[in-house]
DNA sequence: CGAAACTATGGCAACGTTGTCATAACACCG
DNA sequence: CGGTGTTATGACAACGTTGCCATAGTTTCG
């Protein structure tokens, strides 16, 4: 800028002025000075200028568990609909479901810094945000709830949607019901699980831990869960996946075990409508998620100091036909 | 940080070489401005650190024209990894295939700073990049190659991958091949259409423009043109679907029109393998695209100064079924 | 025509941090 | 015990920008 200022034969204040379209500058000044910055190449500092106003850059943070989920794809593309709104940018990590990713990005992040951060949990401990909250960082999460954290968070019907499938199931006729779901590290991966034993407990059935397989998150290690519940002696007759890799995963095992299952996954996903055995599923509204997340961030930071807030977005069931299978 | 010097009893400098963990610090002054740090919820000021030692912050923009796109989500995740690996994060900004969104979103995002640019052009004229360029901006351009102007791309075998295609359905006796694709203002339509014209004329069959359906970017709109090509008098035996999107579309089309039609998409999607009739595509590796482009990207911000590179990612066939259906 | 109001421009400090150099305190050694 | 080296700490400037205020020049108006 010294150097722009120098060749224009201005000060550096006038500069300043053009590079901000501050009124005040005679156009022929005006016009030397933007010679002079094409020619010299200049780029403001934005550091310099965000140090020397105190201004925000306008970016959110935005930590998801995996961009190539489909989940995960929405609710960027729903919180980059928001920030745009706020001509905010967002600025995405992936987790890959490990808490120290997940801490060292997030801290990372708060530390750039960004304005606010939207965080789908990896971890189980978030009591390391508290300072940061003290000082100021706004943070909302997403899909799952924080832990040791008073916090914001918006998140599925988990416990309602599991019971609903699972209730479906068993209304037509089945006893043995497969679970293929996350690694109980996993926040909704408990309480879909905790929504199936619900069912289960509706309707008399004992609880067989033989029938559950969690950690896999994958969906080829779903599959091979999967395969294991088709191939018990007393073998499922029904399954429910939770979440949409792991519906694909028993998908997969299904069609190979060349067998009638009944299937109910959670996540809806594209072409499950296509499939030979058209698949059900407890349906919701990724977007809303990420809507209402986004939405409640921008609110703090404009001051909203209402107490932590827990939006819970409703799950439906979807009847395709896969999980209308009887026994 | 002048406050927790004062609270320490310490000078600026030394509060400065405890968060820098520098050496030469008495572990009871340390553990002095440590206390302070926290009691005071001391936050180090990445500005002013970076205006001072003059290191980048570590950040790169990505410019997609649709984030929720599977293709698109590969890509991103790609690059994030190598961006890990350099320790930079990645800006995602979706243009929605609009060019004046693409180039308000580059030139915001080059201006923030980041370190670099990946943009999936949307427009066909970026002469509006050659100031920034320039002034040192790093761009790489993935996908489609930019316009009037010469710079980095990563490109698809486009019109190898539509002529193998589409020389596919012709050996299995086709004659009239239905083309859905994106509008001509998209590179990659151009150059898949004259691949789809190329395997036309190699084979001495008349281009028929009744069965060439532009301009349908989402899946519906595609399915519409799909059945448009199925209910003309000469209808069209088979399609080419030009991009993942529309050939979801056209398979909603084909079934609803109950007809065996061979179909083949440009570009591989999930669950492909498991329909009513495993669709065959034109297949390649995303992530090659987004590492492949990230990489120059991060070579060229490190001082590579070759030339422009046009790298090109080669397709290859996949048969599953749905291409294979003769005449 | 002189005062008042306005315009265009410049000078300088300050934002929060770190690099450089100075200095004080202390240990070591002949 | 004086000189030398080492260690812990501090003072100060500088990074590139903008906010505030000053000033010189110009217009307006009674």
């Amino acid at each position: 800028m010294r150097d722009v200022a120098r060749t224009a034969g201005v000060s550096l204040k006038t500069v300043s002025r053009v590079v901000n379209i501050e009124p005040g500058v005679r156009p022929e000044v005006q016009r030397r000075v933007e010679d002079a910055i094409v020619s010299l190449g200049f780029r403001r500092n934005m550091a310099a200028r965000s140090l020397r106003t105190g201004h925000r850059i306008g970016s959110i943070g935005l930590l998801v568990a995996d961009l190539m989920n489909p989940f995960y794809s929405s609710v960027a593309k729903a919180v980059e609909v928001v920030a745009a709104r706020h001509d905010a940018v967002i600025i995405i990590v992936s987790s890959g479901e490990s808490a120290a990713r997940e801490r060292e990005l997030v801290l990372n992040l708060l530390h750039r810094p960004v304005d606010g951060m939207i965080v789908v949990p990896a971890g189980s401990d978030h009591r390391y945000l508290e300072p940061e909250r003290r000082r100021g960082a706004q943070i909302v999460f997403l899909d799952r709830s924080g832990s040791n954290i008073d916090a914001d968070a918006v998140v599925l019907d988990n416990f309602g949607g599991a019971r609903l499938a699972v209730n479906h199931l068993i209304r037509r006729g089945h006893k043995r019901i497969g679970f293929v779901g996350d690694s109980t590290t996993v926040l909704t991966a408990i309480e879909r699980l905790d929504g199936y034993k619900a069912a289960l407990a509706d309707a008399g059935i004992a609880y067989d831990a033989e029938l559950v397989r969690l950690g896999s998150p994958e969906v080829d290690m779903a599959e091979m869960a999967a395969r294991q519940l088709l191939a018990l002696e007393n073998r499922a007759t029904a399954v429910f996946a939770a979440n949409n890799r792991e519906c694909i995963g028993v998908l997969r095992a299904i069609r190979a075990s060349q067998r009638q299952i009944a299937l109910v996954g959670f996540d809806d996903f594209e072409l499950a409508d296509l499939l030979p055995i058209p698949v059900s599923v407890i349906g919701f509204d990724p977007a809303e998620l990420g809507r209402a997340a986004a939405e409640l961030l921008f609110s703090r930071m404009a001051g909203d100091t209402r107490p932590p807030q827990r939006i819970v977005i409703p799950t439906r069931l979807i009847q395709r036909g896969s999980g209308e299978i009887g026994t």
